[in-house]
DNA sequence: AGTCTAAACGAGAAAGATTCACATTTGCAA
DNA sequence: TTGCAAATGTGAATCTTTCTCGTTTAGACT
């Protein structure tokens, strides 16, 4: 863990090894920075949340984490998730906020075709579903 | 153009009607609730900000406009455009922002069959590319 | 282990975007 | 034209995120 942040060009603080191990052992891959910040002071810790929000930047441009702003859910609260794995893409539920992931590789083609054919060299993409996932439309609210 | 609030249920206002206009006569389809606010201020209206972000919302609700929130560009701030014409995706260059329309059929679908894959009512979605337009890679900055 | 220094931190202020509260104005139906 | 609910303008409030700055700390070098 230490080693991620010495990768990345990081001192090992304590802030940030806290940071990095609530965001393994959270149970929700999709955690807002006030999220985070609950997290820390309920564990004991005694951090600031401009930290939070300095640290997750910096494990953004560092490429530990990704930050995505889903329109829904945490209400406009931007979300962070580590970026361990392959690349993916979500689907938000428009009721209670549940976050899916998934790959289609035909889409990813499609994408890179559309951005040479535009004069786009593509550096990134965001592709959200919104809809009813199926809990929700069962609920009888 | 009366007619289009009317349809939605709103009063036909001035602050309204005024705004319908200057989105229909904008040069740029996309544009801010603060560039909506000053076009208004500078065409001798006294409107509030809060309006203007009152009625952008009640547009949204109604259809008549399509809130967007793209990263790069004007600065964390949403932009709307008028829902007029078929749906479309966007390009965004993380340079200059400016934005660049397309449609594409297969992307479409393999969307609607992976929200069905999942479970998923879909009621929306959001597909953006971003990337370095063509103009901004010949800059020489 | 002890010292030093740049990097990082915590607290609170500040900034930017958006919404709220409320007194005043205005569309529009009778 | 009158009346009233709906809509507006102003300014304050809220929410998220960033900035400032005095204090602390990680880690390189004794």
């Amino acid at each position: 863990m230490q080693t991620d942040l010495k990768r990345a060009g990081l001192k090992a603080t304590l802030p940030r090894l806290r940071i990095l191990e609530i965001l393994e052992a959270s149970s929700e891959r999709h955690v807002s920075a006030e999220d985070l910040y609950r997290a820390l002071l309920a564990g004991g810790e005694s951090i600031g949340l401009a930290t939070v929000y300095r640290v997750l930047t910096q494990f953004e441009q560092a490429g530990l984490v990704i930050r995505h702003n889903f329109d829904s859910g945490s209400g406009g609260s931007a979300v962070f998730e580590l970026a361990a794995g392959e690349h993916h893409d979500h689907l938000v539920c428009v009721r209670c906020g549940r976050v899916t992931e998934f790959v289609d590789e035909t889409i990813e083609q499609r994408q890179r075709k559309i951005a040479a054919h535009n004069g786009f060299t593509m550096t990134d993409h965001s592709l959200i579903i919104y809809g009813v996932c199926s809990e929700c439309q069962h609920a009888s609210d």
